[in-house]
DNA sequence: AATGAGCGG
């Protein structure tokens, strides 16, 4: 509400008060309507504006909760006590007072959350199928991206496609390079082949627990060793001082082999410590 | 007690 100051003062008297001799700022609070209004003052183009702003102040009402709480009969020393705290044996420390950031009846929407945003957001997209993952983790990558450069490459250069003739045709014009698994005349079934017996392997991993921190990997293999042949040994350290972690992935060739190796295993003594040996879990979740 | 490192964008 804006309305010019009438005044007992003459206009040249305002002037030459300035800012400072406006009037003050008033506040007042109705408790009974819960309302409060503050009167400020400001020149502006050489006229004092009046401004008015009305608050309607909440009540402050206890949860259900801790008006339950206030009902509970008093014990002990307190028990005949009448309602309140007693000082002769209720100890009364300073209240403590919480500031809510967010008030529960206007929630801030999901959209404008920054930080909602944020994680929600994409950190990645496969160049691939689109999908949330990185391209190397992408599940068509054997499939889908060899289909895809093929047909990047028919579209680049259709009209100096290589002539029969062509001496080297696993060096194309472009220049570009073509992996083996991919060139003319390559086994096809070979790269799947390959990432078949990837997945075996990750499905025939162990994980070995409660390895005493001087275990290397070579007594590792030894120990393993019986049950058939090991693609890979991992013995967990620390990065930088290289301290042993106490625990290692075996990877097996065959998941029989790791199957058995958990049975012979697990419950070993071994260094003065009983080992543990399970299934291990995929390490990095696709 | 405990589920690897490092690529990329």
């Amino acid at each position: 509400m804006l309305d010019t100051m009438t005044s007992g003062k003459s206009w040249a008297e305002q002037v030459d008060q300035g800012d400072e001799g406006l009037p003050p700022p008033t506040e007042e609070f109705d408790e009974k309507r819960g309302i409060k209004t503050i009167t400020e003052y400001r020149n502006e183009d050489g006229k004092v504006i009046k401004t008015i702003k009305t608050y309607k102040i909440e009540t402050v009402k206890l949860s259900k909760s801790i008006a339950q709480r206030k009902m509970w009969k008093k014990y002990g020393a307190a028990a005949n006590d009448p309602p309140g705290p007693n000082p002769s044996n209720t100890i009364m420390t300073e209240e403590v007072f919480m500031q809510f950031v967010q008030n529960k009846e206007t929630p801030v929407p999901e959209e404008e959350d920054p930080l909602s945003k944020l994680t929600k957001q994409k950190i990645v997209q496969c160049r691939i199928c689109k999908g949330d993952h990185w391209t190397t983790k992408c599940p068509y990558k054997d499939t889908l991206q060899p289909l895809q450069e093929k047909l990047e490459e028919g579209a680049k250069k259709p009209d100096i496609a290589p002539v029969s003739s062509s001496p080297a045709p696993n060096k194309p014009a472009g220049g570009k390079y073509i992996p083996p698994t991919l060139r003319e005349g390559a086994n096809k079934g070979r790269g799947e082949t390959m990432s078949n017996q990837r997945k075996g392997d990750e499905a025939a991993t162990i994980r070995v627990t409660n390895l005493s921190e001087d275990t290397r990997e070579s007594d590792l293999q030894e120990l393993f060793r019986p049950f058939g042949p090991i693609s890979r040994i991992y013995l967990a350290k620390d990065k930088n001082t290289g301290q042993s972690k106490g625990f290692a992935f075996i990877n097996f060739h065959r998941r029989e082999d790791a199957s058995r190796a958990i049975q012979g295993v697990s419950g070993f003594g071994y260094d003065h410590l009983i080992l543990n040996v399970e299934w291990a879990k995929p390490s990095t979740q696709q």
